[in-house]
DNA sequence: GCCGAAGTGTGTCCTGGATTGCAGAACTCT
DNA sequence: AGAGTTCTGCAATCCAGGACACACTTCGGC
């Protein structure tokens, strides 16, 4: 119950402690909370289901190779001036995965919960990845640098399947977003983005309802559309109950109709 | 010099003669020219670069359980109703790939030349996989089974890392589409997507222009706009001579002309 | 408690494309 | 050579969202 997993239902310790942002580096008692995360006996590895195949021995080598890193709320993981060169497992916290175009304005490729694995397109040797990866809490982060993968890796070719099934699940997801991005207007795309964000988030078991723990502007980052907009979209949502907002975070309230709604063109 | 490479370069005979639409099933002397390709000397497999590393005899094994067929431009290869178990190799002709909103509208996903695989989600079990593949000219395709796959594929880890490398491509292809799509205007995007296009298409050797050979409603389709905004798009394009234009084909001219047009933002 | 920052609600104006509806041009087949 | 298709080119209108510009509120820190 503590195994992080690729929902954040995991070490509500760990997570209490990493939500509260500190922006202008103040190391306080939070930092130490964080830090002794890091202690914790539970390794990077384990319980990340890409690593499920490997031998004990491996796991417990690639482990001590794997120094976890902390990232403060804000810091980029990696970028353009620092490309990527390793393997990254986030341990705790979240870290959003961007583009940026020309004059600036980003869009969000994923936002990644604890359990995920990221940095992936080094696995199959490609150097232009120009995506931006920044932690929007503080968080816990384990590299394998490229020559470790390599050795424990690629050389294990049930590993290698999984990865395939990894990047054929992106591409699939990719391509629905491509296609709802062209032609489907912002209501659909709100509505389901938000319904796919819920899967992910834990449930409360008494009412059913889910929270995703964004705000108006990150959820527009990924919607690749201005935060006014969808605070407009939003703020309609709620008017119809569809969904119960709070500071930084919304609750579900029916799925059902927004499934409706993320069915809808027009 | 026959060989199907990725580019459309290969066996001029094939391709002239697929390039003649027949759309209302008219059986005649074009007919008789695709048919004779399909028993060229040439296998559906070598020259793939997916399969390179496979032995002689796998080879020939697969070439053996991997018959081509015919299809005819505008012939759907597989859909929701024809779901997705093979593995299949374009051996002449153009497919599309495309996805469809509840609405009719459609969103291309990719125009294959000669050479290129597709399918390849049956490769990773994934079974939801709306996609719908249709023959723009008439074509010849070569299926694999699931099971034949499986059997001599999966347990090569060489191929299983190719395949990884060609995924991982294709996410980085979209993630680079999807921004495109959020943030640049049509101009913009229409550029880059001729640029890319022209990429994979034959030179000429003398005025080093290269044409594209697309209606604008395919490449409509391509850019998630509609055809008269491609259209527009496209004149204006020509009247500053980046392009030429003719019945559905578009010849680049001035290459370092839209690459600016396709960085700018507004 | 107070202050500043971060997050949210609105309102107005403005524009890039979608929509619609034709018309002419270029091919294809017969 | 004629007839049906397929492409391409306009032009008029409409509208979802983008760009700005603020006001208000909630929160965390001092």
């Amino acid at each position: 119950m503590t195994a992080p997993g690729l929902n954040a239902a995991c070490s509500t310790t760990i997570l209490s402690a990493a939500t509260k942002p500190a922006k202008v580096w103040a190391p306080h008692e939070q930092e130490v909370e964080i830090l002794a995360a890091i202690g914790e006996p539970f390794s990077c590895l384990n319980a990340v289901e890409l690593f499920a195949d490997l031998t004990t021995q491996d796991m417990a080598a690639l482990d001590r190779m794997s120094p976890p890193r902390l990232f403060r709320s804000g810091e980029l993981v990696f970028s353009q001036a620092q490309p990527v060169s390793a393997l990254f497992i986030l341990k705790a916290g979240r870290i959003r995965i961007f583009r940026v175009a020309e004059d600036g304005k980003t869009l969000t490729i994923a936002i990644l919960e604890p359990g995920a694995v990221f940095g992936e397109m080094l696995l199959i040797g490609q150097q232009m990845y120009d995506n931006y990866a920044e932690a929007i809490e503080d968080s816990i982060v384990c590299q394998l640098s490229a020559a470790d993968v390599e050795e424990h890796f690629l050389s294990n070719p049930k590993v290698a399947v999984k990865i395939s099934r990894l990047l054929g699940e992106q591409v699939a997801r990719l391509e629905e977003r491509l296609t709802d991005m062209a032609l489907r207007p912002l209501s659909a795309r709100t509505a389901a983005t938000l319904l796919k964000l819920a899967e992910t988030a834990p449930r409360n078991r008494f009412t059913q309802s889910q929270a995703v723990k964004l705000t108006h502007e990150q959820l527009a980052g990924l919607l690749g559309a201005t935060r006014e907009a969808t605070s407009k979209t939003m703020s309609d949502f709620a008017t119809r109950n569809l969904i119960r907002q709070g500071r930084g975070r919304i609750i579900i309230e029916n799925s059902a109709g927004l499934r409706r709604i993320s069915r809808t063109t027009f």
